[in-house]
DNA sequence: AGAGTAAGGAACCGATCAGTACAAAACACC
DNA sequence: GGTGTTTTGTACTGATCGGTTCCTTACTCT
């Protein structure tokens, strides 16, 4: 019983998880914000909170864009062994910087750079990462090679994934990356 | 034969290395350094050429103070065993959370931060992620087990490295940065 | 068609950003 | 003690920050 929307806000909240995931929270202006999602101030404020919540709830969607399929990924019992899995997830690193997305990964930036400092910030990157780290303890499960020391590998696989994802997106050649994986993979099996 | 200078430039380098150490190089703004360093804008502007010059030479100090340490800890002779000298260099890292500190590593964060957007800036991290992948290389050559994959051990440990630094800001659990460290070095000897 | 309601758009808000201009202050030299 | 030179502190610049106000526009319902 009034004026329509003339946008739909779930894609609006991609094209602004896109900006954040881009330029980062801080770099992430509001005018960059507008143009990205392709709306004014107006309707901005009418339909989100503000900056920050926006941000808060595009790190939820990139949960379901990103962290989730990864972790489906790693559980996906079409490859018997889990040390495949592992693979095909850190190799999707290299490959997104192959395809010439140099982003990296909008959790681990968010983790080196408003977690530091904001604490709602860090709760989320937290839950996140700790979900990462379960979808790596599924798949070291599996693997044929059972290692003994599950938490320490599922903990060191995280390590070496954020830090995959922050160096790719400093400009790090893809293949000194493809050069990392080949040694964590050799552990593994 | 005029007004002398009422601060060492030289410490206040160091204050503003500290102040970019904390804060991030976006959200160490011009009043924080200048609080930090102790000096006025005028003093300011007199003495460096601005904000972003500035930085890179706070990058050079931290080369000066914390890269070049760390490469000749792992070119320490005193500890026969390369993969000695790799565990101190990795477990500095939760020496450090353990200290208080969480700040992490100052190269490591403009990794993730400014140098995907400042191409200044990621030649300098990238030259300094150089010279921390030849410090783990040099000691890699010295392990008792030589490992056969010196190169991509080398970007791995780097890889590890980074990924401990950033999840150690991001407030990750000292335990879970022991338990990743544990598996890494598990895999060197 | 008229009334009611919500969205869109633009002007505006105070705060803060990095950087500059310039006068007051403090020293060295004569 | 005056003169010259450099530092220091402050006031100011224009731009941009995130956020608000409010009027116009476009729709639904009666």
């Amino acid at each position: 019983m009034a004026r329509p929307r003339e946008f739909d806000p779930d894609t609006a909240m991609q094209d602004a998880m896109n900006v954040f995931w881009d330029f980062g929270y801080e770099d992430a202006s509001l005018p960059r914000l507008l143009s990205g999602m392709g709306l004014t101030r107006g309707s901005f404020y009418k339909a989100f909170e503000g900056k920050k919540p926006l941000f808060l709830s595009t790190l939820r969607r990139y949960e379901d864009i990103a962290v989730q399929p990864a972790i489906e990924m790693l559980s996906d019992p079409a490859l018997l062994d889990g040390s495949d899995r592992i693979e095909r997830a850190l190799r999707s690193v290299t490959q997104a910087v192959r395809a010439g997305d140099q982003r990296g990964c909008m959790l681990c930036s968010t983790a080196a750079g408003p977690a530091y400092s904001d604490p709602d910030i860090q709760a989320v990157v937290q839950e996140l990462l700790g979900k990462m780290r379960g979808g790596f303890e599924t798949a070291l499960a599996a693997t044929l090679q059972t290692p003994r020391a599950l938490n320490a590998e599922a903990d060191m696989l995280v390590t070496q994934y954020a830090g995959l994802r922050i160096l790719s997106r400093s400009g790090l050649s893809v293949d000194a990356l493809d050069r990392s994986i080949d040694a964590i993979l050799k552990q593994l099996r």
